[in-house]
DNA sequence: AAAACATATTGACAAATATAAATATGTGTG
DNA sequence: CACACATATTTATATTTGTCAATATGTTTT
C-alpha cells in the first residue's frame, strides 16, 4: 500500500475548501507572499495561516521564509505525487466483472 | 474557468475521509453491493448510506441499482475528470520568477 | 533596545460534518 | 397483499473544521 488512507486524506483535505482553492489559483500565477495573499482573499490574518498550514501540510503548497515574509508557491512535486495518489486509489484492478454481493 | 471552486470541493471531499478512503480500496477490486461494504466496513448503513452519496456526487463513484441493491464501481471517467482537475489547479502559468508582495 | 511590522499560535465560538437510532421508501417473495 | 429485506432519509447528537479576536513569536528598522 503505497498511501495510507491517513496520508490520502492530508494530501486532498487541500482541496475541499473553496478558499484553499481560490488560493491556489492566486499562486498559479507565481510565488505570492502572505500579505498579497491576505489582500486578495476575504480572510483574516490568522484564518489564512490556519488555510497555509494545512496546506503546505498537504505538499501541494511551499513555503518560503525569507526575513518576516512567507513566499507561497505550488509545488510541482507535491501536485506529482497528489497525482500518483489520485491514481493508485481510482485504479481498478478487476478481473472478475461480476459484483462480488452477499446475496449469492 | 474550467472548473468552478465548488465543483473541485465536491470532487477532493471524496478523499477528505478515511472511511471513503478505505471504500475506495474495497472497490477497487470491482463493483461491489452496498451489503458486502456494509459488511467489511465498521459503520451502520445510514452512514455507509451517507458516505455513498458523497463518493457519487463527486463522480468519483458510480452507482447502480438492480432489484433492492445497490452496486458501486469506480468510475473512471470521474476518475479522469479529477485527475484533470488536480491538473488544471495545480498548474502554474508563472512567466516572472519574482514573488509578488506588496512591500516593493 | 524600542518600535513597527509580518506571521504564527491560542482560545472561543459558529458552522459543517460524521455518526447512529428511528423511520420511510422501494423491491422481491410467500 | 402481507411480509421480509436492502437502502435512503430524517432527526438528534458528538466531533471536526472554519473563523476571528487576542496574543505570542520572530524580524527589520530606527
Amino acid at each position: 500500500m503505497e498511501f495510507s488512507n491517513k496520508q490520502i486524506t492530508v494530501i486532498f483535505k487541500a482541496l475541499c475548501d473553496e478558499n484553499r482553492v481560490q488560493i491556489f489559483r492566486l499562486l498559479q500565477n507565481g510565488e505570492r507572499c502572505a500579505c498579497h495573499l491576505l489582500e486578495e482573499m476575504a480572510l483574516t490574518q490568522p484564518t489564512l495561516s490556519h488555510h497555509m498550514k494545512i496546506l503546505c501540510d498537504s505538499g501541494l503548497v511551499i513555503g518560503r521564509k525569507q526575513g518576516k515574509w512567507m513566499h507561497y508557491s505550488i509545488s510541482a512535486e507535491g501536485a506529482e505525487v497528489a497525482m500518483d495518489c489520485l491514481k493508485a486509489i481510482t485504479a481498478v484492478t478487476e478481473s472478475e466483472s461480476a459484483s462480488k454481493c452477499c446475496n449469492k
